[in-house]
DNA sequence: GGTGCAAGTATAGTATTACTATACATGTCT
DNA sequence: AGACATGTATAGTAATACTATACTTGCACC
């Protein structure tokens, strides 16, 4: 049975995120970040907020961009391993396919956890400032680094149930990218700008999953 | 027969964008905006480019976030315009939503024109920093000076004809969310990230409009 | 027991950003 | 002649995003 790591790229943080101040570091700096958002995120106020120095702050981490893209490549991974978990056991890639989407739209049990991180933080994260890491002028570098692969593995093996249910189809990639990003940017709209969407009446992730669930099922339906 | 104004929001700007001055701004604006992103980009760069003071910027704008939502509202307003404009001679829905996709993925004709901009620049800053616009701890507080409305309106307009092509859908607004937003995150992709779609194998806009027309059709055809 | 090293602190300093304030020159309208 | 809009000149500020250097503490190992 293969191992699956939830371990961010080792290049992201410059100390061992195990030891006891980086465990804090990543903690408080999630609460932080989703609190006061990143544009106002300082690891000044992080110091502060743990009780050492700036230095020392920036001995884990060069930049708060690193510590944004572990949390990202924390998230990515955990939900990758999390949806091969409940697909192991169906043989239906239909079902597999609701199985995943569901888990993108953050349907998970309530006691699910990203090794050290509550997952629902890390999503609310990833939905709130999820552009910031990729959208800008160092997306090129930063993917020659390979710092989206969790991400990309993700909607790779979407993909792939999604081919499993229509092995025919030419765009299963275009597609199940499009569930992933949709199961982030509504449930944005969801609370924050309603006139975008039907589900803003409700709020509830399992309208979300129900709207994806549809989309796919029509698309990959055979014409 | 209604006329459509291509004009953004007026607190936007503090003085008369139309002025010598203020075209200089908006025009060189975009361009260095494009040039090197909006983290990069700042009111004394532009005003060196111009060959104005920095002073003189901030007469015109508050802060750079207004001048990028000014670019956002011309865009999209002028976006709206050239769909309704191409969707009066067509009586068939279905073909005008194909209409409304071809121009989301900006297939326009070749001197289109947005007042004084060219369309393509406004379309390539909206992909590149588009989130910006909204993902902030200010979002609630813009929305409520509708600053998101041109979007929303664009939104409004695709989910009409969605559900003139199904009459009984229910999620006529999230679908015709998801085609805006793909139109525009596909692209990124397919660019930036070719692993996340088949796009970026000959990265053509008619592609992308093939692969959202096909999915728009098989979800407005009844089940 | 000494040496080295990793971890965290203390302190200081820098260039840049994102503004704000004040005062002045110029042209135009009335 | 006065008011007002437009752009300039100059200056200054708080905060940001770092970087540099030197010091202390504790542990690991030989």
């Amino acid at each position: 049975m293969p191992r699956y790591l939830i371990e961010p790229d080792p290049g992201l943080a410059l100390r061992d995120t195990a030891s006891p101040m980086g465990s804090r570091i990543l903690a408080e700096g999630l609460v932080l970040m989703n609190d006061i958002g990143l544009e106002a995120f300082t690891f000044k106020k992080l110091a502060e907020r743990i009780g050492c120095t700036e230095v020392t702050v920036y001995h884990y981490f060069a930049n708060k961009q690193r510590l944004l893209q572990y949390y990202f490549q924390m998230y990515w991974l955990w939900l990758a391993t999390h949806c091969q978990q409940e697909g192991k056991g169906l043989k239906d890639p239909v079902a597999r396919l609701r199985g995943d989407i569901a888990a993108i739209c953050g349907l998970w049990p309530a006691d699910a956890r990203a090794a050290q991180f509550d997952p629902a933080q890390l999503r609310e994260l990833v939905i709130s400032e999820g552009s910031k890491s990729f959208m800008h002028k160092n997306v090129d570098s930063d993917n020659k680094l390979k710092l989206f692969k969790p991400y990309k593995d993700l909607c790779a093996h979407i993909a792939t149930e999604v081919k499993a249910c229509s092995p025919r189809m030419r765009s299963s990639r275009s597609f199940a990218t499009t569930l992933v990003e949709m199961a982030h940017s509504l449930e944005f709209a969801m609370h924050h700008l309603p006139a975008l969407t039907e589900l803003s009446e409700k709020r509830e992730r399992k309208q979300l999953a129900a709207f994806l669930t549809d989309m796919a099922e029509r698309y990959v339906a055979p014409k």
